[in-house]
DNA sequence: CGAACTCTTTGCGCCGGCGCAAACCTTGGC
DNA sequence: GCCAAGGTTTGCGCCGGCGCAAAGAGTTCG
């Protein structure tokens, strides 16, 4: 309880805040545990709170109008998520999954303008997070649109194992559970496609799956394929 | 010169602004007419200034490692853009090139941070538009990973054929010239495909095109496909 | 008003990735 | 440690969309 304001501290939406108003931000925010598997919230719900992981991971996914799914992103301790809804129509635009046991810290609408409004720094952080969160975006868009999946799917890997992943050559692991479909649905592949392409790696040595994470063995060769250096199909 | 504070009323970015405050504004931008085709800025370059149109279209893409195109956006009269630039990494992450005779006014980033200091609805405002811009940037995302190129194509034009285009049933003009590539690098097809969907589209007597610019008239059958309504190939 | 340019159309062949079905394997719960 | 449930793999057939090439408009200049 009291390490709270301290873990406030580590989150871009509360950088630049001093000792008092972060105490002031831990106090009116609601604290909830999630086991494994709860619904946050899903898509078109009114939106009346804004959260933030503590720890855990959430899944954030998007629906399409027939079943199909994106997966949006995953969100892990320190960052938030359901925030735009508060300033665009007041809907959530997606659903929000505990992938594992977690813990989400969140606070009312009116609250959140409030503290604004005392500390308008949380304001600049707010644009900060969704100027990146949509260059972001924009950079999957182009991938989406003109690479093929197995450099869609190694760049996914990359991402998700962390900043760590794109220098040094150690292992690296995604530090959650992912199933196949999930890394479809962040791709826009199908689950066979994904399946296959993994299994490739897999045998090559590339990266490995147990309890269903997954760890990347040679990060070169990863790199390698995200940046488009065909694999060696074409050799005898 | 006496209608920017006036003009500069209409823009989001500037919403709930008191008549003092436009005209502060209005005052410490720079006006800039922009003949068709000018490179305002390119992807990379250090971003020094946040713009806005105030007549004429910018288009902005963002180029892949290899020559790759995505169209991110078409910006008009009263949107902004290259200002997440300011709020990130201080790089533009796309070019923006006019697509006719256009008229921009822009800020430096510490005028634009003192603005915000000054009148911290202008932070607010910049977050409902970020906000906006990263549901709707999701949105593509979600169609480019699951839905077939015509209903992507079909979506497309009735984005840019403006709000009225969602419930009217008059023709849609988009009031822009637009060539068969910017469509397929809008939509993440190929100048072959997007040219082949339109022409059948033509055929049908949906839409035409004159001096590139593109017009709507069975707005009907164009939202049936965007919905994902089969065409009638399927039909004897 | 006509010439040059750029954009558009279309035939053709090909292939990456989809999608079903069925067997197989891992995993989590008890 | 065992068993059921759920996730994964893989063969096979198919097709949407790509990409070249070359001819055919439409558009924009001088």
């Amino acid at each position: 309880m009291p390490m709270r304001a301290q873990q406030l501290a580590g989150m871009r939406l509360f950088v630049g805040l001093s000792a008092e108003a972060l105490a002031d931000v831990a106090a009116t925010g609601r604290v909830q545990s999630l086991p494994k598997g709860t619904i946050l919230f899903t898509q078109g719900t009114a939106a009346d709170r804004c959260h933030a992981v503590i720890a855990g991971r959430m899944r954030i996914s998007q629906a399409g109008v027939e079943g199909s799914q994106l997966i949006v992103r995953f969100i892990g301790p320190g960052e938030m998520f359901g925030t735009m809804a508060l300033f665009t129509d007041g809907r959530y635009p997606a659903d929000a999954v505990s992938l594992i046991d977690s813990i989400e810290i969140s606070w009312t609408e009116p609250v959140l303008l409030e503290l604004i409004h005392r500390y308008p720094q949380i304001a600049l952080n707010l644009v900060r997070i969704a100027g990146a969160r949509l260059r972001e975006a924009q950079e999957r868009l182009r991938e989406l649109a003109t690479e093929q999946v197995d450099r869609r799917i190694a760049h996914m890997l990359l991402r998700l194992a962390g900043p760590g992943a794109l220098q040094g050559n150690m292992d690296a692991a995604i530090a959650f559970p992912l199933t196949r479909q999930d890394i479809a649905s962040m791709c826009g592949a199908t689950l066979y496609t994904a399946s296959r392409i993994l299994k490739t790696w897999e045998r090559a040595g590339y990266v490995s799956t147990h309890h269903r994470r997954l760890t990347i063995h040679q990060l070169v060769e990863i790199r390698r394929i995200a940046e488009g250096h065909r694999s060696q199909k074409t050799q005898p």
